[in-house]
DNA sequence: CATTGTTATGTTATATTATAACATAACATA
DNA sequence: TATGTTATGTTATAATATAACATAACAATG
């Protein structure tokens, strides 16, 4: 059994972005009609822009791109958005870099493990059974009873590593 | 060999918090002289405060503690001192509350987990190097270089879970 | 002990991130 | 089509953090 779930990879070289996002808005709209909650053009929109790349996204980053498209938009129309997202396991946030991912797989279980390159900005998503349960287990052992587990892991990842510099 | 090193426990019932701040600023003062860096009577003020509680504190909350006491206390006064700190290791930033705790370890390595109560908000400090080592072994696996971990675990301590609601 | 370089703090301004509160619009269904 | 509910618009402001430059304190040396 594999053990180390990649939600999300860091991308490979030559990927072709666009299908990233397409797989990951066909699951949010499937996963939205299954659980009878609306994925509305605003909401869709904001989920889109949270993919248009592999780094993390800022909020207000995300309202600059709206502001063109839609005068009426304003913090609240992004946050909003996010926070329904975020609730549906359509994205998550880094909480370290106040920024936002998108998640292909909103049914996973959460508890997540984020490595972030700090080289190339790019988040790559894991979901490793191993270390969730050491920690349950260790957090147990102190009779501390976990809701929520926030692991961001700093570096750099194999493809900029192995550049020449 | 012990593999989960509590630096900062949680809270003890009827503990005297007086002596867990004398200890850290002892220790602080004993490792800023022995590091030639200077724990100046400001940087000294605003860590007392950091340790005024087990609950990770909040740059404003000590910026406002700071104005009543000096006049010409702002925002680069409070952000300054905690920088100082945490790069001597005195104070730790929880990422996901924009909050600051203390540490009466600044030898010890980084990468440390954080239990953080959500009832009481207290936060407790862990070295395991068994967490670590896993995440290390992993991260490795996949050619990825680890520079910085953020673990934090929100959930209920044990004496929080263990009253009677 | 005056000079000088360095480190720390003061000061003003502003950038960035996030939410409150209330109004309007869209949708869903009875 | 009336009605309740959910979503979005709108204005204002709160909360968090940094930039940039001025002054002061320190510390080491001549």
């Amino acid at each position: 059994m594999r053990k180390t779930n990649v939600i999300t990879p860091f991308k490979k070289l030559n990927h072709i972005h666009q299908q990233c996002t397409d797989a990951a808005l066909s699951v949010a709209e499937d996963t939205c009609n299954s659980r009878g909650v609306r994925l509305t053009k605003l909401r869709r929109r904001v989920l889109e822009l949270v993919w248009s790349s592999h780094e993390p996204v800022k909020a207000y980053d995300i309202l600059d791109i709206l502001r063109d498209e839609h005068s009426g938009s304003a913090p609240p129309t992004v946050y909003r958005a996010l926070e329904f997202l975020q609730e549906e396991g359509m994205v998550h946030r880094i909480e370290s870099l106040n920024a936002y991912v998108g998640c292909g797989a909103p049914d996973h279980n959460h508890a997540s493990q984020f490595l972030i390159c700090q080289s190339c900005g790019a988040a790559a998503e894991m979901n490793d059974t191993e270390i969730r349960n050491m920690i349950a287990d260790k957090a147990a052992d102190m009779g501390f009873k976990i809701y929520e587990e926030i692991i961001e892991i700093k570096g750099v990842c194999s493809q900029c590593g192995s550049e020449s510099s």
